[in-house]
DNA sequence: AAACGATGGGATAGCGCTATCCTAGCCGCA
DNA sequence: TGCGGCTAGGATAGCGCTATCCCATCGTTT
């Protein structure tokens, strides 16, 4: 053989089939198949196609490693997320690993149990592999978290959580409006008929407050909002704390008809309860949640809950981050998917 | 300034703080940076304390992406789990996440949906970044997901699963018995004075395939097996299903006075079934479930199960990972963390 | 006709580390 | 005294890409 034809393969130390090696096998430069392959740059579509056809006959696939040093972008997204045992985000987290993952970008998963400080750390953890796009969930950070963000210069959006007002310089975000969630389902009782709801939440994270603010307003404006009927408890939200919480509400406000408890677990914890200790429901008290959990549709009676589209807050904010982090600018900053009030039996 | 002493911080382009900065700085050669900050071959203490101070003040940190390149090994761990539906998995990813973190270890997710072909392109796309270990969930895998382990020479663990008997070339693996532990629950039920007990299972993966084994054995030891006993459905397990079989079940053969599910998901929504046809559990049919999941201690009546230690599963697995990738021989390459039967009113 | 920008390709210098080889110094032993 | 083996440090060649610069070839403009 000429010893300037060498063999298609180059006998690298590691085995592994590199950028170079397509090239030589195609006949042209390096650049071009790198170019060829991302479709940067304009390259003839002759050429395209021979270097795909190329590198697919030798199995080349891109060393992650290698590029993520050379361009400083690696094809990971972060994702913050507080829990995983709320079903909730794991229907958000699984819509969007779906849809990143179809773009080809790996999920580096952080769950920051509600601690703000953990999630700093996870994030500047996250950072350190350059992630080439950050969704996070919520908008209220710590402000080292804040700058992390701000500083690293990656694209970013924010799950859940809506901006009070449309502000300037707000960041991407999907979701829906917490507090209006909170007041439909407030006015769904006051409709029933309902006069002393009272509103029991646990984990109080900035969405739950959004919630009793709506709640808040729909008895105010009903004109049958009472302070004392507030039962927030910080502690993780949970089936027992609801029946705990539920069994506290009966006996300290016996004349409570409603109560709206800010998770379904929370309630479908006061479902049980109440089968329990013998309180009909919703002849004597109508119990209403909040995200229809799995499992709300098949209590005793069924949960009246709001249908919050969470896998479609992910899917949606995947596809805002992909946007993103082509450079590409998004239709609207803002996305708001909506709620849906889940009439059942137990209102 | 003297041009051989140059400024602390080189001027590379990205601005980032290079290990060559550190070493500049401390005066000693990158490669005794990198030896002692990483505890490689044997640096003069005094040395190793000057380095990790100098870096400490620069805020140097490494660079994955370099680090990957270049020792063909990054600092991904994956993991590959079923669903992350089941708080089963959930509290198994959270455990083994939390002490892989400590070690500095990022992991990588793979979520299969109880799809074999989906595990081997997740377990591909994974092992395009070098990952330094890897966690996989059961013993099943499909030929190719085997030879790419096989292939790969990652270390790994897998988890929840024991092999049935001690091979030779059997892999690292932390979990229970299966079998034994649907066999307990099935001589709980005995003991109770069951004899038509059914078994009853969704998402028929190996794992649950092994409790029905176990019943199998247990009933036939009893003298009490019946084939025309066994509930399978292959559909998602969830506490909608569970309800139906549990309908299925007493119309078609009333005769039956217990029922073993697979999973508390399913018992949970036979419980509720049960609520709302009226048939009093346990008096009339008592009622068993698998993995005590949140809420089975919530119930009406609070459900009998079996307490599989998925946590501490989780914990061991990532610790024994961390010692194969440090190099280490396991103490022993099967570690069975038990289960227990949890007592309660169901049954 | 000369000058010009636009187009599409190649050459090459890094990106920030680790692995490998090399060497100076030291000890112990014959 | 000499020599071999060990120890602990340094020098340096990659790892496999991308980004940047460069250049030849066009077509277009004044």
């Amino acid at each position: 053989m000429h010893p300037l034809a060498p063999s298609v393969k180059s006998q690298r130390a590691t085995g592994r089939v590199t950028l170079s090696d397509v090239a030589r096998a195609a006949g042209v430069s390096p650049s071009t198949v790198s170019r060829a392959l991302r479709g940067e740059r304009a390259v003839d579509p002759a050429l395209i196609e021979r270097v795909v056809a190329v590198s697919g006959k030798l199995g080349y696939v891109p060393d992650p490693a290698a590029r993520a040093l050379a361009s400083q972008r690696s094809d990971h997204v972060a994702i913050l997320i507080p829990l995983l045992t709320n079903t909730l985000f794991v229907d958000l987290l699984d819509a969007a690993q779906k849809t990143l993952r179809a773009a080809g970008f790996q999920t580096l998963i952080g769950v920051t149990h509600y601690d703000a400080s953990e999630e700093e750390q996870l994030l500047r953890e996250q950072l350190l592999h350059r992630p080439a796009g950050l969704l996070i969930t919520g908008l209220d950070h710590n402000p080292a978290t804040r700058k992390l963000m701000q500083h690293s210069q990656v694209p970013r959006v924010h799950l859940m959580d809506l901006p009070a007002s449309d502000l300037v310089d707000a960041p991407y975000c999907v979701g829906f409006r917490q507090t209006e969630a909170g007041a439909a389902i407030s006015r769904h009782l006051l409709a029933q008929g309902r006069r002393r709801i009272a509103f029991a939440a646990a984990q109080l994270d900035a969405r739950v407050m959004q919630r009793l603010y709506g709640w808040r307003i729909a008895l105010q404006e009903a004109g049958v909002y009472e302070p004392t009927l507030e039962w927030l408890n910080p502690a993780p939200s949970s089936l027992a704390l609801g029946g705990v919480l539920f069994e506290q509400i009966m006996q300290q406000r016996p004349a409570v008809d409603a109560v709206f408890f800010c998770n379904d677990d929370l309630a479908q914890g006061a479902l049980m309860a109440a089968l329990r200790l013998g309180i009909p429901v919703p002849s004597r008290v109508a119990i209403a949640g909040f995200n229809d959990l799995t499992g709300s549709d098949q209590m005793l009676p069924t949960l009246t809950t709001v249908r919050t589209p969470r896998a479609r807050i992910g899917e949606a904010a995947a596809h805002m981050l992909l946007g993103l982090m082509r450079g590409e600018a998004p239709a609207q900053s803002q996305l708001d998917l909506g709620f849906e009030i889940v009439r059942r039996h137990s209102t």
